[in-house]
DNA sequence: GAACAACAGGAGCAGGTGCTCCGCTTGATG
DNA sequence: CATCAAGCGGAGCACCTGCTCCTGTTGTTC
């Protein structure tokens, strides 16, 4: 690396090269700690374990809050363009579907603190849940076009299902591994269109206080 | 009240009068902020909710964790026994499952401690989990004797689902309240013999299907 | 190589929480 | 009513954890 690269490196992120390997090293550490504790987890243990300090770790990330939102949404993300590509590259809708259950619980199954986030508010930013929810309605709106999802599963449903699924691999992880193929089989089993009793209504409760989510249409417009 | 019916009462549990009185409201206080807040709340507000100071509290229960233990094995033990009567009087076998997933969750709906301890572990205490175990085996057997169970579907399938459901619960209590019943039902249809497809094998394919997932350090490229 | 700003590091602070200690109070007893 | 052990209350201790402060160091520039 030349003296050029090196004060090009500097300037495009604006920091000296010795900052830079330490965000990484800290990014790195953080997300295997918070994928193995969960959240939860001493600030302490993520400075050992990438090897810098907490004053260090402190100057990239100003709260604890921030590192784990900034770790949570890179592996999201990477996740959600995963799961974009191969619900687009997978032809039947309905595999397309299950194909969407089964990554995102495979991807969980070892990041504590993925599922966290995921089960309780859908994601770690508005942004990511916006981009989950539009997902699941691609997929959604192919099955339903297919004429292979049971009539008046919405959008919402499939997103909360996820959710309680991914808890349900969480904690099943270590007693049960591999248990949750079968919840998710029998959940699957439940949303295809051989069952044509209709669901239950959501509370009107619920609806009128549904808040900041835009409905599915306004989401592909963007 | 005589002096001799005092002297009995005090006996009895060997404790002073006020000394049961203010254990009572210990457990019933705790009842309250645990199934608000969860067993992670802090132990002053439930010795100021049950108007007792912090050396009372801990003269009754030595530790957090037991005071814990001991209201959820009331409130599980409670539910247990509604459960179990609610079963029996219930002729048909597939009501009697759908009523005991009904009741588990309406009564969990308000319960953050209760769906804590349920979902990560089945229960407050071994015995308990037991006692679960064994109520759901009857209704499943009852089920499955009657042919409207799916084949192959377990009894820790249907306590590991209730686990998942009860998680569900809680977290969508607030956003989407009753939207639960959806998830619910969907399940149930997936458990019923309708479904003729066999259920995956419990520890079948879980590694090697198992994609392989980015390292922050590789995504943080650029 | 010299000068300097940016950076590293870890001891220490602040706030929260489980739990204890001990002087005061009260119910049971004769 | 007098006695006193059982019981009570809450200030305080110990520990954990998020975060800061300040001194010494290092990368960068000329």
């Amino acid at each position: 690396m030349t003296l050029a690269d090196h004060a090009t490196a500097a300037t495009r992120s604006g920091r000296r090269a010795d900052a830079e390997r330490n965000r990484a090293a800290i990014i790195a550490a953080a997300g295997e700690v918070f994928a193995e504790c969960g959240g939860g987890v001493d600030v302490r243990e993520i400075a050992r374990r990438s090897g810098v300090g907490m004053g260090t770790l402190y100057r990239h990330f100003p709260t604890k809050d921030e590192l784990l939102a900034t770790v949570l949404e890179l592996q999201f993300n990477a996740w959600l363009t995963d799961a974009h590509q191969q619900a687009v590259a997978t032809e039947d809708p309905w595999q397309a579907l299950v194909g969407f259950f089964e990554q995102l619980l495979d991807n969980q199954a070892d990041n504590r603190a993925v599922v966290e986030s995921y089960a309780t508010t859908g994601g770690p930013s508005e942004s990511c849940v916006q981009r989950c929810y539009s997902l699941i309605d691609q997929v959604r709106t192919r099955c339903v076009d297919a004429g292979v999802l049971r009539t008046g599963v919405t959008t919402e449903d499939l997103f909360l299902l996820s959710g309680s699924l991914s808890q349900a691999v969480l904690t099943t992880a270590d007693s049960h591994p591999g248990t949750w193929r079968r919840l998710l089989r029998i959940s699957l089993d439940g949303l295809s269109s051989r069952n044509t009793e209709p669901l239950p209504e959501p509370d009107s409760a619920a609806t009128d206080r549904a808040l900041p989510r835009p409905a599915p249409s306004e989401m592909i417009a963007g």
